[in-house]
DNA sequence: CGCCAAATTTTGTACTATACAAATATCTAC
DNA sequence: GTAGATATTTGTATAGTACAAAATTTGGCG
């Protein structure tokens, strides 16, 4: 292994992670199911960040959200027709559309994240406190360790044939 | 909040898990694109299942991937399509199908596996030792206190209109 | 002014993942 | 040996996804 890690460490924070964040991935999914709207994690997510961030171009939500402009139109397209978004030409640069949450869609948004975030928070109360606080240090320091841009040294690229 | 936790620690955690994971699904996919081969990461869940547990019944496979049986199938469809699994009927069992890894498909997931591994280590050799421990059992903590099917208080439930 | 290049979005096409229902094939027990 | 149970595949439908091409709009330049 690269550098002093044990193999069974990197397995082990590999495991702890993934099975976390299935864990998260379903209670996401119970509180949107929970709403009864049939909405999916994709579409969930484009409501979460027009919720956040307010109406968008269309282009730019494709950019949040880090997927095809034609990805973003289609799962738009969906969402118009649940009553969840509204797309409205912006009026300076009619090429430009503004995408929004309908009253429907906020509410939505609202209910689903009420709802997931009471479910996590009685986990998160299981908790004993002081793991409570490890957790976050621990997770945010190792999610700053991996940020930075192709995260291997040079001789273990070299070493593993990356270029 | 249901528990004498305050919101803004449910975020963070969920915040951190989830970005790690992302971290995680991003390395992942980069490892599997280094190796040049045209698998996707659901299929490649299929192959590391075959490697972990040794062939499998595909019924069975699709259980332990959680996917419908119809599903399976397709994906073993492309997985024979591209060389990496051989479909056998089970000599004591003709209904049954029984699915295994080839040698270039063992290959693809010990390469990719490895690959894998090393830019993990590299992220996790970055993190203070103490954080590291933290981190697992941080997770471990986390994941096991919502192991529990519907990890809500009766109380809550009612209080939010659960069942 | 008018046209052409750049920008923005949508449409056409193709493919994977996914589920449910129905068909198919096999096995087993009576 | 036939009926019911079991295992898989096929038919059909939908969502997410990308790339290429078309459509629309804007803006600048001769």
């Amino acid at each position: 292994m690269s550098a002093g890690v044990p193999g069974s460490a990197v397995d082990e924070v590999t495991d702890a992670v993934l099975t976390a964040s299935r864990l998260l991935v379903a209670v996401s999914a119970r509180s949107i199911a929970a709403v009864g709207e049939d909405v999916t994690l994709p579409q969930f997510r484009m409501l979460v960040v027009l919720a956040g961030r307010g109406p968008q171009r269309a282009g730019e939500l494709a950019e949040l959200l880090d997927v095809h402009p034609s990805t973003a139109t289609r799962m738009a397209d969906r969402l118009v027709g649940a009553g969840l978004i509204d797309r409205v030409a912006n009026p300076q640069s009619r090429r430009e559309v503004i995408v929004a949450l309908t009253e429907p869609g906020r509410h939505l948004v609202e209910d689903v994240t009420a709802r997931r975030r009471a479910e996590i928070a009685s986990i998160v109360a299981r908790l004993d406190p002081q793991l409570r606080a490890n957790l976050v240090s621990a997770l945010r320091a190792f999610a700053d360790a991996g940020d930075e841009p192709m995260a291997v040294s040079s001789r273990d690229a070299s070493a593993l044939g990356w270029t």
